[in-house]
DNA sequence: AGTATGACCTGATGGC
DNA sequence: TGCCATCAGGTCATAC
């Protein structure tokens, strides 16, 4: 489910609570999302910091870090009763912190420093450089939607707002990334900060049922200028936004603005 | 080594 | 109403 902006929304959200707080009891339903390792007993140990990487929450614990990635369905939320879907629970002095997750695509790492899947990941969208971006985009030779949703590139874009990216550079899904010249690798790095600041200005994207902590939803699928937009005029000039598939992902663009 | 292709889960939706 | 196919904001393991 969520994409750089909407962590960053709940991020922000869960951080003012979380911060200095002490875990008091974690309690784990046995799931995919655990990969078969569970957190070790963290109860007295103190939440230093929250933070983004990429799509994962991180909390910086006094002793250790715990990553948690949404995966589709992963919901982080204060003071709800647990139901079937209730993956991990948090108790704090005064509030409960749940992991909902439906399909399960989600994850929780721990590790004693950052875990390593999640130390694996390339920069973050919103702090590399230009000269960083282009050197590191044109290292790799595939569509480059493909290039913008492999998180060893960049960490965080996920398929909106891939396809919300290309749309604005005007680049074709499927452009083979060894045939883009410099000044659009130059637009797409420009565009890709306007896009995630706009849309983490509006709380992310609430496609069906995306929240935040506090229940509320975004707004930025009301930008959206051809996610899930198939058929409708293309808002630059008037063409039926087409979609295709792209690596089993749904892939939305204009055929007129966006040439190969 | 880099890239493409199923696999993993569950629920919602649309066509017949 | 029911059944079946398809789709969904993501990664991961495996096959070329």
């Amino acid at each position: 489910m969520p994409e750089l902006p909407e962590v960053e929304t709940i991020v922000r959200s869960l951080a003012p609570r979380l911060k200095a707080q002490i875990i008091r009891t974690g309690r784990y339903q046995p799931s995919r999302v655990f990969r078969g390792t569970f957190p070790p007993e963290l109860a007295g140990v103190r939440v230093a910091e929250v933070r983004r990487y990429g799509k994962y929450v991180v909390f910086d614990l006094d002793r250790g870090v715990l990553a948690v990635h949404l995966g589709m369905t992963g919901k982080l939320l204060f003071d709800v009763p647990a139901n079937r879907y209730t993956r991990a629970v948090w108790e704090f002095d005064e509030f409960s912190l749940s992991l909902e997750d439906i399909r399960q695509f989600g994850r929780v790492l721990w590790g004693e420093t950052i875990p390593g899947p999640v130390a694996a990941l390339g920069p973050d969208p919103l702090e590399i450089n230009r000269g960083d971006f282009f050197r590191r985009a044109t290292t790799y030779r595939t569509a480059v939607k493909a290039l913008l949703l492999n998180q060893r590139f960049l960490r965080g874009m996920g398929n909106i707002y891939a396809d919300e990216l290309l749309f604005r550079a005007r680049v074709h899904p499927e452009r083979r990334t060894e045939l883009i010249p410099t000044s659009v690798w130059t637009t797409l790095w420009r565009e890709m900060n306007t896009l995630l600041a706009e849309a983490i200005q509006a709380g992310g994207s609430s496609i069906s049922d995306y929240v935040n902590t506090a229940g509320e939803k975004g707004s930025f699928q009301l930008q959206h200028q051809v996610y899930a937009k198939k058929g409708q005029p293309c808002r630059r000039c008037g063409t039926a936004i087409q979609k295709t598939t792209l690596q089993q992902r749904g892939t939305h663009f204009c055929p007129r603005c966006q040439e190969r």
